[in-house]
DNA sequence: GACGAATAGATGTGTACGCACGTATTATTG
DNA sequence: CAATAATACGTGCGTACACATCTATTCGTC
């Protein structure tokens, strides 16, 4: 009866289960790349950069789906270590950042901890259930979006 | 071929998904709880704690799966906000926390907001995606856990 | 070309979360 | 029963993230 209680009560919280989950690998994550000196999202927000050589605050802002406030500060303490750079663009309104060679350098010797991360969490989960969550989590990113912001 | 670049360098990142995803819809959840004057962290918190009666900061902490300092952080605010009460046990290294009468009225009056959140989400990306979705962050969760936490 | 609307960012404030490390208490073992 | 290990919790610190609100710049329109 009581496990019965719990389950209704707290298990089928859909952004319960998200968060906890996200918790949960993002230590797994963290725990590869710590290492490296970055953690997950360090990586990821610089892994962007990186590959889209340059980019807006706003424009990281719609991909992370992350509000542009909290873009500000992420990039703060990678600016501060000087693995990216900004400027100004020709609108002034607008900051550009990009990786410098010191953040390349990092984030090209972060991949293969990445990677080992990822195949981690591969093998601990399977090759299925990895991939059905990953399709899942990108389609539901897409459509809560859409529901909230409809420009891009 | 830029678009190929982006997709193979972000968007395969399992714990990136996770991130996202979860920032997307915890801002749905968040949206509805707002006016029951929590959060959707809080609510969880509180709602466990609701139908368990009694937990020790230990016993959230593994439910949760998050640290044991990030649940006494998270009480902080609920207890300040005279939601929930502790005291200690009979060990007394233990520190037992229970809602009060304030904090019972507010998971209730909260309830249906979550419910709203809940559905909303349902309705935006279809009950087939949201029950596996829930399935397998789930089943990620035991896995992901049972591999660092032997314990429970 | 002046003026209000829209856009890009930054700052103030508060919660979310984890690691390293420290303290107190209980359990274990020689 | 004293020494040690294990357990439960807290604090310092740093990052993650969002909302409200502010400034600066650009756009759109009369």
């Amino acid at each position: 009866m009581k496990a019965k209680t719990r389950n209704e009560l707290l298990t089928e919280c859909a952004c319960f289960d998200l968060r906890r989950a996200t918790r949960a690998v993002s230590r797994m994550y963290d725990d590869f790349l710590r290492d490296a000196g970055l953690n997950v999202t360090q990586f990821s927000l610089l892994r962007l950069i990186y590959a889209e050589k340059e980019l807006s605050i706003s424009t990281l802002s719609r991909y992370m789906v992350m509000d542009r406030t909290s873009i500000t500060r992420a990039l703060a303490p990678l600016e501060r270590d000087g693995l990216i750079h900004s400027r100004s663009g020709a609108d002034k309104r607008i900051r550009i950042v990009s990786v410098t060679n010191k953040g390349r350098k990092l984030v090209e010797d972060a991949g293969p901890k990445w990677r080992q991360a990822q195949q981690a969490l591969i093998e601990t989960i399977g090759e299925d259930r990895w991939r059905a969550m990953c399709t899942v989590l990108r389609d539901t990113t897409r459509m809560v979006r859409h529901r909230t912001v409809t420009a891009d």
